[in-house]
DNA sequence: TGCTATATTGTTATATTATAACGTAACATC
DNA sequence: GATGTTACGTTATAATATAACAATATAGCA
């Protein structure tokens, strides 16, 4: 299984979920030992949910599932580890859903679109410069200074055509 | 003043407010009337509160306004009108906000992108078909059927470069 | 006109997502 | 080990949105 071509389309059904996760978790401690950053157990666990759950998922839902394997947890709990996750590139939020999903090139400071079937609810993560740069050229021309980029596209995926119901 | 050419970029300080919304309220009028949609006074009192910020402004805030002005109102009251104007192309819902403006060209079932200052709040509508082609065509790479298209772009927009506190 | 079906609004309660505030524990550095 | 910093625990609350059902208004028709 090629990890960096399937992160630019939807997973298959019969792909290997639990390399996924290894794979991503490796990427991560790695990751944070080069920048010194605290992966601490906690927000490891976080994150390996977060993969675990293989599409985007809600803040009380992580919670739930932190809360049902014994860990004392709240709110503010989950909020501060995915708070750490995204500031470091771990994680993106998808804001029309309210929900956190594994970032595919974590370290890279990239802007990314998200395509999220209303199906099944997996989202595939694209990196488009071309997006980027019709973005670009429109604030160019209103004389606009960007910082955050939101592009998210909802709709059905391919395997959901084939399959009504998934 | 030229509306349409205003709606492409942000309002200037100076522009004629009043004008703004009452041209966009004459609009929805004229577009209710023709499509046999019921512009109802609470309707119609939502979508002129919404003109009149003049900016994104959210579902809350319009409450309080309506409560303020003496009208009986709960959430579902100012809810159900903003469903009203987003089913109809009156408004839009900017995601990243939790918030509703007003749509510069309505009836058209258009695609919009908005590039939203973080400084002044003020947000501006684009409806650039190169972004749309260029999402279409990822889409089309994916096997993705789009419904529903976000594009959010936050920044800050050229008056507030100049002019450091708005 | 009055009757009836439908659409709209009122009202109360609650769900969902996220943060404030403050105390405690762990960790790092000296 | 003392001290400053970071992370976590805990309680309460803010902010956004919807469910459920009753009352009212409107539209279309007898
Ligand atoms: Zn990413
Ligand atoms: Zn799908
Ligand atoms: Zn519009
Ligand atoms: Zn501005």
């Amino acid at each position: 299984m090629n990890s960096s071509k399937r992160s630019e389309q939807f997973p298959t059904a019969d792909h290997d979920h639990q390399t996924c996760v290894t794979h991503a978790l490796q990427e991560a401690e790695d990751f944070c030992l080069q920048q010194g950053l605290r992966l601490t157990e906690l927000r490891h666990r976080v994150l390996e949910l977060i993969w675990a759950n293989h599409q985007p998922v809600g803040a009380y839902d992580l919670l739930e599932q932190l809360t049902h394997e014994g860990r004392k947890a709240a709110p503010p709990t989950i909020y501060r580890s995915l708070d750490f996750l995204l500031e470091n590139g771990l994680i993106h939020r998808i804001t029309s859903l309210n929900a956190y999903v594994g970032c595919n090139h974590p370290g890279l400071n990239h802007a990314a679109q998200f395509f999220i079937c209303e199906a099944c609810g997996q989202a595939a993560e694209l990196d488009d410069a071309k997006i980027e740069s019709v973005i670009a050229r429109d604030a160019k021309r209103l004389g606009f200074t960007v910082e955050k980029r939101t592009v998210e596209v909802a709709g059905i995926c391919a395997h959901c055509k084939l399959r009504p119901n998934p």
